[in-house]
DNA sequence: AGGATTATTGTAACCAGTTACATTATGTGC
DNA sequence: GCACATAATGTAACTGGTTACAATAATCCT
């Protein structure tokens, strides 16, 4: 049997010795193959094929400085909320012919930052991560490093990375004038945490009214279904009886839906529920759920295409926000207690 | 003013220069730096931090071949079904100091063998991907490149590949047979996609049983909440009444529980409903949702750990099968029907 | 004291590509 | 037939790290 050499990864310098040609041609059969005479570009992609050669990517990225890797940070995938921003985000990169790395951080910002770290040491050429609350060594990082980042799920013109996404607190104030044209006066404002998180915050203050006749009850819970339940459960502790319930996320929304036909309490006829995020099933829930529509997937996407263009070409993105819509749908009627007053 | 000269990353030759060392001394300084002298040592550190130097991962990638990256194939982050089990991989991969690119490919089998060659084109070592159907093209990709891969959520002791994952039909079995002993004869069996998709088949073929007595309905819908409601639909439109739902997927069992809430069919007294996953949201439901528990997580830092082991030391992982269990809540009760037979 | 051992640091080759520049061959114009 | 432009290919330097080996200095042992 003859001595088979230890067979390893064929490298250019391979590939050029079977092909009987440079390793400049062979680089430029894979760079630029029509300045190759196409005699030669055959006999080169023959040895191609016939060794498996496969560019090493950390020996291009060496020369040009180019990874081609996105890293996102992202709270938790847990939830749909930026599951699908992500693939958004994802799919988008992919026709720039960028990778996403995913790093999650639990909201914790310390963690944030050492995951933002080991994103750039493995070359990520751009950042993007909702919200504009992070650690002071977050921004040091990006500020060292200057590395493109762009923010999602957030609008602030003036903040020092582009924010690409949508207005959290028109997105709120539209769902409470939703209810409070139908009457609703009494409402509990189920909310996830606020720490650290801007979104939930900008949310919370879109609901504030001047109104002297509207009166808001704050339920901070879990941004779970779970946690919708609880919000229920610690409403009906208060003694206060609500006409309509603010969920400033679906997810809670759901939760809350449930908790609620548990408890016999009928919606929208004893009590409105509005959500906010318009997830995929949020039509189809019983009732379907009256909700504020997030450009979830567009925002994904923009922000993709702008933290690609970004990185490729050095044009800025310009901040972005996208529209958000109510969606009017069943878990919303007039106000019983409206009805009543009159 | 100077003529500053263009600034650019610093790399390890810069650092050599201003710490007055060679460049051999700062590597060491980087990767043992035990062996060097504590004074120089500091000396490099201080030009190191001066220079905000930072190692470029291309560079070390292309000596060791590492790049730490694992890729991961997933048909689509935006259900719970994924997101969830790639969060946990993603964080133990993190503990062995991986990072995890996520691919996703929307079932399309000649997508998934586009974007695993992606995968490998930016140097992922190792590969993870949900199920055992997927091409040709992406086996003869594995088999070349010779890179370790793992199939999850699914187990199948002697497939080509280590599979880390559950029993999909003992899953579908124990579900049914909780059905069965409760009473239920009439059941609808919701599924997904069954094409391209051993989970599903499996779990179809799970719900299999012999006995005569027993009346089986399969309907396949999309794997979404609005999949869930539209089954209901199509239930209804049979001539048969049926005693039991039984969805293989939590998300379509949600759908189906609005949808029979829409309708005033009350669950479980009118009608059984059984879901298969047990989301984070399938106790919160209402009624809560009897399940199978899949041991997702568990499964995701599992086959993390297995990859990064086979990926660090050549020890490819045994196929694993983690245990389902029965969570019986309070969407199943025994059939109104068999009640009427006795 | 002198040779051996050990601790530190330096030199230069190497990894797998890209690319500036040089070289050679071919075609064109006069 | 010769100067010149153009096309195709080759040579070697370069990217930014790692590391084998060499060199030097300091310490140990008899």
């Amino acid at each position: 049997m003859a001595p088979k050499r230890e067979k390893k990864r064929a490298n250019l310098r391979d590939v050029a010795r079977v092909a009987e040609v440079s390793v400049a041609t062979v680089s430029r059969v894979l760079n630029s193959p029509d300045v190759v005479q196409k005699e030669t570009r055959e006999r080169v992609e023959k040895a191609i094929s016939e060794l498996g050669f496969h560019p090493s990517a950390a020996a291009r990225a060496i020369n040009s400085g180019r990874t081609k890797i996105i890293g996102a940070l992202v709270p938790t995938l847990d939830s749909d909320i930026f599951a699908l921003t992500i693939e958004a985000v994802e799919n988008r990169l992919e026709d720039f012919g960028f990778s996403l790395v995913v790093a999650t951080t639990g909201e914790d910002p310390d963690k944030e930052a050492k995951r933002a770290k080991e994103l750039l040491d493995i070359g990520a050429e751009g950042l993007i991560m909702p919200g504009t609350t992070h650690c002071d060594a977050l921004y040091d990082l990006i500020e060292r490093t200057r590395v493109p980042a762009v923010v999602i799920s957030y609008y602030d013109p003036a903040f020092r990375y582009p924010t690409i996404g949508y207005d959290n607190r028109e997105a709120a104030a539209l769902a409470m004038s939703h209810l409070l044209e139908l009457g609703h006066r009494n409402i509990a404002v189920v909310h996830g945490p606020a720490q650290n998180n801007d979104r939930t915050r900008a949310r919370v203050a879109g609901v504030a009214t001047d109104r002297a006749d509207v009166q808001l009850t704050f339920l901070e819970t879990d941004l779970t279904i779970a946690g919708g339940t609880d919000a229920v459960k610690q409403a009906s502790g208060e003694s206060r009886v609500f006409d309509a319930f603010l969920c400033v996320s679906d997810v809670q929304a759901f939760g809350v839906l449930f908790e609620l036909q548990r408890r016999g309490i009928a919606v929208p006829d004893d009590v409105s529920v509005m959500g906010l995020h318009d997830l995929p099933g949020s039509s189809s829930t019983f009732p379907s759920l009256s909700t504020i529509r997030l450009p979830a997937q567009k925002m994904g996407r923009l922000a993709a295409e702008g933290l690609a263009k970004w990185v490729e070409s050095g044009t800025r993105p310009s901040p972005a926000c996208l529209p958000n819509a109510l969606m009017v749908r069943e878990s919303t009627a007039p106000s019983r207690l409206k009805a009543k007053r009159k």
